[in-house]
DNA sequence: ACGTTACATTTTAACGTCAAACTAATGTAT
DNA sequence: ATACATTAGTTTGACGTTAAAATGTAACGT
């Protein structure tokens, strides 16, 4: 910019109205400086400087806990980011997926939010502990949480976990179940093999979304006089089909009375009926299945899964336009608790034995 | 950074290092510093300023010509993605997606990409004419394009469209259709309802990938006798379900001799199955249909669709990582073909009558 | 006592921009 | 002739950092 100026014997103030206030410079110097500009390789305003002097980034960011490539293997997942990016663009603004877990230390986990450009964060899913939360907290840039944690003073998207999971518990003890089993995805942070949890580590739980569908599910057990001692609540590190597939074989394997397996997503579900056909079991006429969230795939699979819809691209837009509205002062709401139902299709019925 | 160093009495030059070499800083003081700091509410070197004073960002950019939330629409497209922030994550990047199309004048198009803060661009299939891609290279940043368009010296990530088009059309040549619908995404942008696209708009295509398969499908036909002014090649501009059932239904609608209908994505593909159930056509029976890209729907629609594969997380970490390749200063192919093949599932057939 | 090394910190300057306030020159109304 | 706007630019300084080079000082070996 330097160099076009004193090409053209004028300042760089000028140059930089050329861009910015067009208006501001004469038709003919503007035109000029363009010219220059091209023929010296100038490219514009370098975002970078602008950023620093306007003290803004356009950038919105988009904090997750996993490895960013997770991110788009579930679709509900997929979805939440298409909702964000619809409010980001509508804003005009750009979204950056800051790579989530660089390093596995916390230091290193912190860094990459610490070191994000951004002018606010969207933070999605994250364990109550993890030190991604407290770095972005420590940025003290607005920001909006989805799911979890919830954290005071900091806005909030996201459903009731608690009720909903108490629909689909509920669904099932109206069949007539009685013999459970739960397929969980993490209750806290963890790098080791599924397993099951007992109800020390659930009451640990540093995932609310996590521990509120457990306890949904615990409360319309208990209520309907089945223990939740005598649940077994199989933790797996993930959220996908393989890993639903694994454990629902451990768990059809060790208690083959079973009738009905929630699954705390629908990824988790759908790999859970796959190990139901394997095991020789039909679905749901001697095993019923419920999942969570409400993917595209639980409408079209086979069969057809019940679960828990919820509008997964609304809760990001909702995020994203609260990010937004932060940024321009404007007053929000603190917690959008969005509306989640009951779906039931076609993978639940009666256990078998009922008439 | 400059209140806590007048705090403490010692240049901000010390607070830098404690934070980016700890080691250079005495230890009791480092510690003095972090505590300040906190107190201050200093969160730790600012990354706008350091982008600027160091001159890189440490994130890439991708550039994508619709609105940002489409991408997330057509599985093939976050597939890229997920590639994308595959390759990035693992150099320690971020990933911005910047705003393709904030306005729809060229200039407001350009400016999303003069003012994306980054240090080189993924182009994800763009037409050949759009500004965005002026703009990119008038940013002179390392870049990558994945699909289209094909410039010069401009490393490119794709597959042979026109050899995997004409293995599409000649397998169903083979099994010895004679009447021809093609149902095509945009060949040039526009803005208009979708119609049929005459041979003057064929060759006036902008978009490559577009233009190749289309030549590929016509090679087979006339080499097989069967003229490509025959061929009614309806456009429609977007890639969706919906889509293709719209435009199907006008094709069949308009020729009820079409044995065979080729589209030129998976997902226009199977809004054709729908549009040809809904005219009483059974797939393949009465009708063979043929798309392009193998998503996984793909492969579990009824009847699963007859395909090209393209594997396009890999297509994607690759484009990620060429750019990162070039960032680094590494010397880089400039054309990476990935295969392809066509992948005969249930949804083509013989034609009706045929033996 | 003197040079050497090592360490801990400072000095300097530049990264590229733009808000705000200012100037000079010309036109325009009173 | 005076005051007042308007236009087309300029000057100034700060945004927050860090590379590179320079400085000071303590400890060490001979």
């Amino acid at each position: 910019m330097a160099r076009v100026a004193e090409e053209l014997g004028v300042s760089s103030m000028t140059i930089s109205n050329a861009y910015n206030r067009p208006e501001r410079v004469s038709e003919s110097l503007r035109e000029q400086i363009f010219e220059t500009a091209e023929r010296l390789g100038y490219a514009g305003p370098d975002p970078v400087a602008r950023s620093l002097r306007r003290q803004k980034t356009n950038l919105a960011g988009v904090l997750y806990s996993n490895p960013l490539s997770y991110a788009f293997d579930d679709a509900a997942q997929v979805l939440f980011l298409k909702g964000v990016a619809t409010a980001t663009e509508e804003a005009g603004m750009g979204l950056v997926l800051v790579p989530g877990s660089v390093g596995s230390s916390p230091n290193e986990r912190a860094s990459a939010v610490m070191d994000a450009a951004v002018d606010g964060f969207v933070v999605y899913s994250i364990a109550d502990d993890d030190p991604l939360v407290e770095a972005a907290l420590r940025r003290r840039l607005p920001m909006v949480i989805a799911d979890q944690p919830l954290l005071e003073d900091v806005p909030f998207v996201g459903i009731d976990n608690e009720s909903a999971a108490r629909e689909v518990a509920r669904h099932l003890v109206d069949l007539g179940h009685e013999h459970f089993g739960v397929v969980s995805f993490s209750i806290a942070a963890a790098d080791r093999p599924p397993g099951i949890a007992d109800s020390r580590r659930q009451r640990s739980a540093t995932l609310r979304v996590t521990r509120a569908r457990l306890a949904g599910y615990e409360a319309v057990l208990e209520a309907a006089g089945l223990p939740w001692k005598g649940v077994p609540v199989y933790e797996c590190f993930g959220s996908s089909k393989a890993l639903g597939r694994e454990v629902a074989d451990a768990l059809l394997s060790q208690d083959p009375s079973l009738t009905a397996i929630l699954a705390l997503s629908d990824q988790l579900a759908l790999g859970v009926i796959e190990a139901a056909k394997e095991h020789g079991l039909s679905v749901p006429e001697d095993l019923s299945v419920a999942g969570f969230d409400d993917v595209p795939e639980a409408a079209t699979s086979r069969p057809p899964l019940t679960t828990v819809h919820q509008d997964h691209t609304k809760k990001g837009e909702l995020a994203g336009r609260l990010l937004v509205a932060q940024l321009r002062e404007e007053e929000t709401e603190d917690t959008d608790l969005l509306p989640a139902r009951l779906v039931v299709r076609g993978s639940t019925g009666r256990p078998p034995g009922a008439s």
